[in-house]
DNA sequence: TATTGACTTGGAGCTAACTCTAAGAGATAT
DNA sequence: ATATCTCTTAGAGTTAGCTCCAAGTCAATA
């Protein structure tokens, strides 16, 4: 599968993954014979799961030491355990704060909602 | 209230307040005679609300946007409502993208556990 | 053979959101 | 009066994560 290709699949930019190479956050892409990247199923499956990873914001940094830890073996796993539950504790605090924010903007919509239907009409301005 | 008190008390530094204040994310403090700022209460719910659109990633630009229908008063209420709805709608798929990492990441840690306990001997290094 | 087009690289450039620095003002403690 | 402390500003610097560019290679087509 050539760059393009998967660039198209996964709706990334062929910059974007040749970054993510570069910067090690998925294995070196098999090539062929003249240098060009021959992505294989395996390579395809780190794309997809890169890309899973940063849509919820893992930093490159912590999916790098992921990658690193991976191709150093068995030897690895629970480090890579512990790493991956470190990661977890920050998404479920992240779901919180939207979880807040969500809350907040609901409120302030259907406050607004109110006022426009003028069921409201004594409100205050306020943040 | 001083600056360094509102940063203590919400846990922003000073630089992020001012900041905030510069680029229009809250609306100017007060100053006392010597021009320091002294924030009264509605800057403080000001700045309470814009910390927690933030930890979920709303953007300066929205947010200075949302302040400055503010400022114009209530013939901006339908549009401060449709804003917020828009932000709404992409904390939402955010929050979809966070449920989906996170089913990924506790398949994972499982899997990891497994390994660790010696429940699974058989396993192939897959991303 | 010449051209086209998709690929390659290193490295420069960009944006968002801070973060830091330098220089200075004003209130308070010694 | 002097020193200390907290504040002020404009503007420079930093970081993450891309994004773009120029120059070059290679395979396929006219």
């Amino acid at each position: 599968m050539t760059i393009a290709e998967v660039s198209k699949k996964y709706g990334l930019t062929q910059d974007t993954i040749r970054y993510y190479e570069k910067m090690g956050l998925i294995p070196p892409v098999p090539r062929n014979k003249s240098g060009i990247r021959d992505f294989d199923e395996q390579s395809c499956r780190w794309i997809e799961f890169i890309k899973c990873m940063r849509s919820s914001g893992l930093s490159i940094e912590v999916l790098k030491k992921y990658v690193e830890l991976f191709n150093k073996g068995k030897s690895t796993v629970k480090e890579r355990k512990d790493l991956l539950i470190g990661q977890r504790e920050k998404l479920l605090e992240k779901q919180e704060d939207i979880k807040k924010t969500l809350d907040r903007l609901n409120y302030k919509i259907e406050l607004y909602d109110d006022i426009i239907s003028g069921k409201r009409k004594d409100f205050m301005e306020e943040p």
